[in-house]
DNA sequence: CTGGCCATCGCAATCGTTTGCGGTTAAATC
DNA sequence: GATTTAACCGCAAACGATTGCGATGGCCAG
């Protein structure tokens, strides 16, 4: 669109758009500092500036501040195929869970110069596909996914095809590809050992999904836990929702009620599960500590100010992210290192939704 | 990288490379259509496919779809200068607000074949030009904006450049940008309707900061509402909250009860000021609403599950972003069309954070 | 039968960079 | 003083698409 100006060519040699603020390109800078495009490129990259001499280095330089001169990523990023842009897809910016993560995702990207394109796929397989085949055909360097399940061939595939990855979150079977993931393991011994300490001996599960490695990892670590603490280990006490959601958590907690067999503690799969049990207990009357303590997982923000405050587990969601990022731009930039997994420390956060049983 | 094939140009005309499974081009698939590559763009753009035959345009489009041809869009934004793409830039994604924005913002941009960039500023002058100008290296053909102020010479001056943009949530001072908030003013007036209708008398307003919008919006509709139900218009009755969150908002409680001027109940600025005077409440053992009733703004996700759950005044938030990215797409399609602002409606959304003054 | 028009398509330039290669120059060697 | 050597820089070809323009051919009208 822009009004090409007439093929008079380079009628003095150093205007060029006269007219139009069109910012100015790195045959401008050569233009003012007298050198060659090529030789400003050079100078400009601080990889390639030894092949220029130190006093043309500083011209260039000099010219292209003054000109206010800005490279344009998009051609570079044609002749490169590189990007400095990695693509981060979660299931839904909704779910507070999120954000943190993508903020320390972003914090540990800029400083390297990368940034980051995040998706939603709403856990929807297709919208997932195509998502990220835009991502791919945008030339990101590599991925950070929230959204693996257990069984993920379009993970597998993508990883055989050398796309770079790293999990955040959630991990896949039988695929050697990095994660980070809070000690979710870890996390529910603390969530039992807690409950045991307040003398609860019948405790239910409100596991999450089946197909989420984080949905079975914590299911399989609450029945370890129930029997190193000796307490019942009744198969009748585990709920699995089908979604890490209230609605779902809520279904879930009301099956378990209806199922009739008692128990005087419920750890959720994580937190929105958690409130999904608030609802039912507003529903059925059931007070919470008294009638049946809860304990979430995750600590999302202004867990604090329910009713009742809910104990969780805390999970550094911003050091995932940033130790995701990290570990992609490793993978990035030193070709095959052994990248190995990371699984983050947890911490428990005692609130008012726990408390002894009342029997 | 790729190893450029020696320069045995064209050995038989049909294949390239043969080895990696590079993507196919667009040269790629007018071989196989037979044809030349300029024929082949102009077969698969709509807009430009009735300037080739019906027959070559068929060929093309079936060569392109049996070898999986995707168009470069690195390559097409570096030639037209476009990207279907535009930038969001808010201040913190970790702020349960902007995710249904965004949300919304990105499900009219996809039907519409564009995606969306996001970027966080963290309310930081600096950060916000250096991220909105690597969005505009990356040719972004507009910008939605929700970190404006009131006075705000950047976005000023992108204005003036031409560059097409709209404002979510905020507006700015002596600027034709247009823009899509909720209806601040409204829901400020059903706010004090309600309180005063439970018969509170002494109501008090903790304001937004005065350099944005809804800021000074919603504490001057606070003013007008308060004169028009004849209540105590007292102006040690309002205080100023630096910023939208909960510390701030905990800090200007806090002032205002150390003043001493009596009142039984307060509309804050939004949710999270609300939330810091759920802080200061269990700091100083005053109840609510019994003692205090609050009113925020926003309906945040989770307010119902608080301790007590928060009346505020609800948003749709995913109407302003949607409704923002449908203008902004008008702005860059049809050229001039003179797109002015819009104002969404609001609602009360009543819960337990609000009754009659004990007194 | 010839001229002109239109539909169709190819040519080549272009967007702004990067980079292999070759040429120039000056310094270093004997 | 001739020749090697290195440092420095320019040339031009890419990357993959879009697009103005011109060439070609078929078709119809005169």
């Amino acid at each position: 669109m822009r009004p090409d100006q007439p093929p008079v060519p380079s009628q003095e040699g150093t205007v060029r758009r006269t007219s139009a603020q069109q910012p100015p390109t790195l045959r401008d800078v050569a233009e003012a500092a007298g050198v060659h495009a090529a030789t400003a490129s050079r100078a400009l990259n601080p990889k390639t500036r030894r092949l220029v001499s130190a006093d043309t280095a500083r011209r260039v330089m000099k010219a292209a501040k003054t000109l206010g001169y800005q490279p344009n990523p998009i051609a570079r990023s044609l002749k490169t195929s590189k990007s400095s842009t990695v693509g981060v897809v979660v299931p839904d910016l909704t779910n507070p869970l999120f954000p943190p993560i993508v903020r320390g995702i972003e914090n540990v990207l800029e400083v390297a110069g990368y940034s980051a394109w995040i998706v939603n796929t709403d856990n929807d397989r297709e919208r997932e596909r195509t998502r990220i085949d835009s991502l791919r055909s945008r030339h990101v360097e590599g991925l950070i996914i929230a959204t693996a399940r257990l069984d993920h061939p379009l993970l597998g595939s993508l990883h055989e095809q050398g796309v770079k990855m790293v999990l955040v979150n959630r991990r896949v079977e039988d695929l050697q590809i990095p994660f980070v993931t809070a000690d979710d393991a870890g996390g529910i011994a603390l969530a039992v050992r807690h409950l045991a300490g307040l003398g609860h001996t019948r405790i239910a599960h409100l596991a999450g999904p089946r197909n989420t490695s984080s949905g079975v990892v914590r299911a399989r670590a609450f029945r370890h836990a129930i029997r190193d603490h000796e307490l019942e280990d009744d198969p009748a006490l585990i709920a699995e929702c089908a979604y890490w959601n209230e609605a779902d958590g809520a279904d879930a907690m009301r099956g378990l009620l209806d199922r009739g067999t008692p128990f005087t503690a419920v750890v959720a799969g994580n937190d929105l599960i958690a409130l999904g049990c608030y609802d039912v207990f507003a529903e059925r009357g059931i007070s919470c500590p008294e009638d049946i303590s809860v304990v979430g997982f995750n600590d999302m923000p202004f867990l604090d100010k329910l009713r009742p405050p809910l104990t969780t587990v805390g999970v550094p969601h911003g050091d995932i992210g940033a130790e995701a990022a990290r570990m992609l731009l490793d993978c990035i930039e030193g070709p095959e290192r052994q990248s190995h997994s990371l699984l983050l420390p947890v911490s428990l956060v005692i609130r008012g939704s726990t408390a002894r049983p009342s029997a």
